[in-house]
DNA sequence: GTTAGCACTCTATTGAAATGAGTGCTAGTG
DNA sequence: CACTAGCACTCATTTCAATAGAGTGCTAAC
């Protein structure tokens, strides 16, 4: 792999994002300069074809980048693209104070990425919260009671409850005292045997909704760590040639409305900023898609992942800038969102 | 407008609708016997084309519907759907019990109706609330508080409050029960300026907090007001012949993208069943397509609207069923969950 | 009032020819 | 030996005309 057949891959790489269409040993030898005629970049063309880096849809059409050429392009030639004073400022923009929940952040960091590649745009998580910060009830009315849970995180649920007519105020107070006591900061995950004991010999009398209580709370600590999708500007990506046809949208679109597909083919990331190109990705139907992803942080720990889904034949180097810069914004909005 | 003039413009809707292709004599004389030759359906037709019920896309070609001939056919000709066995229990099976928080099963009314007509589908509201049914401070930590509303239809608001250091939670607890007593039942919309003095009097040392709290809940209120929009299935509507140009649809997405159009085109929908056919809807863009509407209810008052965008092209009869069903049992569903 | 028949219109399809982009190979050059 | 000019060849795309087909409107006959 000589410096030449790189400068060619590069070309081949660079024209076709561009262009959408296969490129000649003519085009590049007129628009990137590299000093040799067409001739010899079809020598060199056919060598690139021989290692499998690039293909020819038919004979007498140019060439593409295969994924294995992509792959090599993202990794050995690819320079790393500067993001302008604009883009670094319109994402700046798109956070404002006036979001309050964490969703809606996460919603619009996906939003953002999206308009600004023209590609799809997904967020996974966050994972917020794994132990609870502050469990309370409120007595509503005779019979009907709002359990709010907020998590270290400081997220906050609810769940509006029925209770047994005969419980009051007072037995609610108590009982939201003694799950305090008990469960704060306690990690979900390894509640002790003898924690739930304690707790239901300190409140006997109120056996079954301690039980429903619990239940709830669970509940809604699973159903966060299921990670929910987030899906931005499906629409965006209507602009790519690559959809031109129907069939194409629909099935991209019935892949990314199941949202655990996603979640699986996200969650094979590793941490961090990754691409994963065309067939790399384990699901068909997925093959002539590549997936960009930031993993973004909350206290150090992994919580979400934001990314791009797009067409093989992606502006990588922009789109791995993008993702970085907005995973790393997204995190340090959190932050200071929790504080 | 004659009898048979009738028939035939109702075999051109309902062909057409089935097709997607323009109707020609032979095939109405073929496939619903009306006892005559074509040539006299020929005749029938010219005729129905001048009252401008039904128009030709070009001269060799058959007839289809016009937005007037769409109406009159819904007006005075179609027969109501009787829904099956099936679709009931189809309908009836996608709410579960599981469903607790209202936005889920406004959103599964949506989703549901795209699925069972193939076209997108569009919930609106649910208007929730008018008035406060309970307020309450929950004290996180000094400096940090959750401020929790809940609504007469007891739909609950969260929002976590920086609040100053000084501040206790005997201090929130006196706070919770003075706008408890003095905001509770009260609409939003005529909180009476002494409310408001009395309010400030008795809490005059917090002045400053609540006056952030009243801001906050009247932001909730406002939110809350504006009606928000769930799409659905959006994928569905690309099945629909008309939507093989991807144009079209970006077209259309791009005009549900901003649910304030929706809000406006929905808005304008009477209470009750309605049907707007093409061109009826004040909006360009959105000429061919028609939207049908059903409000549903929640203790005797319009609370919100859910109905199916879909090309002019329309099975009119099943879907204002299926709308008019679902509107129904979603009025149900939400009675039984707030009870 | 209805219908058979027919000329006419216009779109969609088909197929052949022309176009053009691009390649691979060969032979010649510095 | 590396490079390049030249050329024959391939194949998708475009173009164009001819054809087929669906459907109409009109007229004359029943």
């Amino acid at each position: 792999m000589d410096e030449r057949k790189k400068r060619v891959l590069a070309a081949i790489v660079q024209d076709y994002v561009a262009t959408a269409e296969p490129v000649g040993s003519r085009t590049i030898a007129r628009k990137y300069n590299l000093g040799v005629s067409p001739a010899t970049i079809r020598n060199e063309m056919a060598d690139l074809e021989e290692m499998g880096l690039i293909e020819q849809p038919h004979t007498s059409a140019g060439r593409i980048p295969s994924d294995k050429g992509y792959r090599y392009f993202v990794d050995c030639l690819m320079e790393k693209y500067a993001l302008g004073r604009d883009d670094e400022e319109y994402i700046r923009q798109s956070f404002t104070r006036k979001m309050q929940e964490i969703e809606t952040v996460i919603q619009q960091s996906a939003a953002t990425l999206s308009q600004m590649t023209n590609y799809a745009a997904v967020a996974l998580g966050p994972q917020v919260g794994k132990s609870i910060y502050r469990i309370q009830f409120l007595h509503l009315e005779p019979g009907k009671a709002l359990l709010v849970v907020v998590t270290d995180a400081k997220v906050v649920e609810h769940r509006l409850m029925e209770i047994p007519l005969s419980i009051t105020s007072m037995d609610l107070e108590r009982i939201s005292e003694v799950l305090n006591s008990r469960l704060h900061g306690v990690s979900m995950e390894r509640i002790q045997r003898e924690t739930l004991a304690d707790i239901y010999r300190e409140l006997h009398r109120q056996r079954q909704l301690v039980g429903a209580v619990l239940d709830v709370v669970e509940e809604l600590f699973r159903s966060n760590q299921e990670n929910r999708v987030f899906l931005g500007g499906m629409l965006n990506i209507l602009n790519q040639p690559e959809f031109r046809d129907v069939s194409r949208v629909k099935n991209l679109l019935s892949i990314l409305e199941q949202g655990n597909v996603i979640r699986e083919l996200m969650q094979e990331q590793p941490s961090g900023l990754a691409v994963r190109i065309g067939g790399e990705n384990r699901h068909e139907g997925f093959a002539d898609c590549s997936l960009v992803t930031a993993t973004y942080h909350l206290d150090g720990e992994v919580v979400g992942m934001v990314g791009i889904i797009g067409p093989t034949r992606m502006d990588y180097a922009r789109a791995l800038s993008l993702v970085d810069y907005i995973s790393v914004h997204l995190s340090d909005f959190l932050a200071k969102m929790i504080k």
